[in-house]
DNA sequence: AAAGAGATGTACAGAATGATTAAGGAGTAG
DNA sequence: CTACTCCTTAATCATTCTGTACATCTCTTT
């Protein structure tokens, strides 16, 4: 899953270039003022913020300062002409977790990103994507086009299971042994596969899970 | 409650007056060479590292990779003459939070050792605010829209747990091992949560604390 | 088309998990 | 020492989940 980046710079075409460079590596929303930016990190939320000094209207760093009192804990990173000892000084007092000044290097840039994520997003969660199922393993949640369906563990394990062997059919003994461990029937694959398809696939238009006759179950 | 900050450089002088302004703000421990450090840093701990490049013996950047390849993952800041952009970048791949190339002006070091604490310790931080929790590590205190609300030690350390992985299902075994340290049943979290939320949400509005049946218990 | 095997659907009881309550002990302040 | 707070443990209540039994449906073979 790629951080998802803020980009607030009011010249166009220096926007355009660190859009270029840093979509490479990261999920970037660029805003050449901060008039649709509150708006955005409330509705999306983003996971870091560039922000030049001089920007049209509001300060740069008097804007961080309002979102911080805010309470939205966002992590900024300057990236400005102000170069004085003063205006870096204050950039941090204001709430900057880094501060460079231009003309910047690019890939000094990503690292120093890198290295403010990598505090303050500790684990970005793992996530399964499969059509349009998401899953987090970290917390046995299912997301179905974004929507969260509630599944139980028994049914997440199990989906996960087809998916790691997506187009495989996998019998019911495989299935007990590896979802359930533990030796039940055969027949409760059954009735946890039918409360699986339920929630994945309400209206049965997607079919997801197929049976096989005599045989299992697979996931296409 | 001061952060505790170890400083390794090998010029005397240098070392002496980084001890001198940055015990002003923190607890420092300085050393010559990276011999002991490590060995401190096992028995002792400390909050952040800040360390030259340019070291008798071990370059400081292997030293960080080393510390960082042991799975010790304090925050570390360069302070060195190395200035190329190499090397920077250098430094950042083998593990830093910060770079700062000498000569160096020592409010913004101070300022930038804040901002790194900010993220990687927030428990030292004077104030912690979430939603419309307030918390004060040093004296354990918390608030609710201002209000002073009593917690215990136990619950405050809870709470604090889940701040600082907000977002993240925490199990009973990682609660046991991170705030009690001690070994306790599980079920003691079970009703140490409900202690904690029938506090943080008397009226059960706010749903601070989701259980995830089977797996532990998440703030959101 | 009928028979039989396998798959699906449904209902319910028991198992598992979490929430709540209460009791007793450890620790602490006065 | 006493009174008090806090915490663990244990017991019980409440909810959710899941296995089983059985009925119905579907497919295949004859």
């Amino acid at each position: 899953m790629k951080a998802k980046i803020v980009v607030i710079e009011d010249e166009a075409d220096l926007l355009e270039l660190l859009e270029y460079h840093l979509s490479k590596e990261f999920e970037v929303e660029g805003f050449l003022s901060t008039k649709k930016v509150q708006e955005f990190l409330e509705e999306e939320g983003a996971d870091l913020l560039i922000v030049d000094r001089n920007l049209p209207g509001v300060e740069g760093s008097d804007f961080v300062k309002e979102l911080r009192s805010r309470g939205i804990d966002i992590p900024v990173i300057f990236l400005t002409a102000k170069t004085s000892q003063e205006d870096i000084e204050e950039g941090f007092i204001k709430g900057a977790d880094d501060y460079i000044t231009k003309p910047f290097n690019i890939s000094e840039l990503i690292l120093r990103i890198k290295a403010v994520l990598r505090r303050s997003r500790p684990q970005l969660q793992e996530k399964i994507e499969y059509k349009e199922l998401t899953l987090l393993p970290a917390s046995y949640e299912l997301f179905i086009e974004d929507e969260p369906i509630p599944v139980t563990k028994l049914e997440f394990k199990l989906l996960m299971e087809f998916i790691k062997n997506r187009g495989q059919v996998l019998s019911r003994d495989y299935l007990l042994e590896h979802v359930w461990g533990d030796f039940k029937q055969e027949k409760s694959v059954n009735v946890a596969i039918k409360r699986l398809r339920e929630k994945i696939d309400p209206n049965k238009e997607k079919n997801y899970i197929e049976s096989i006759r005599g045989v299992g179950y697979r996931l296409c």
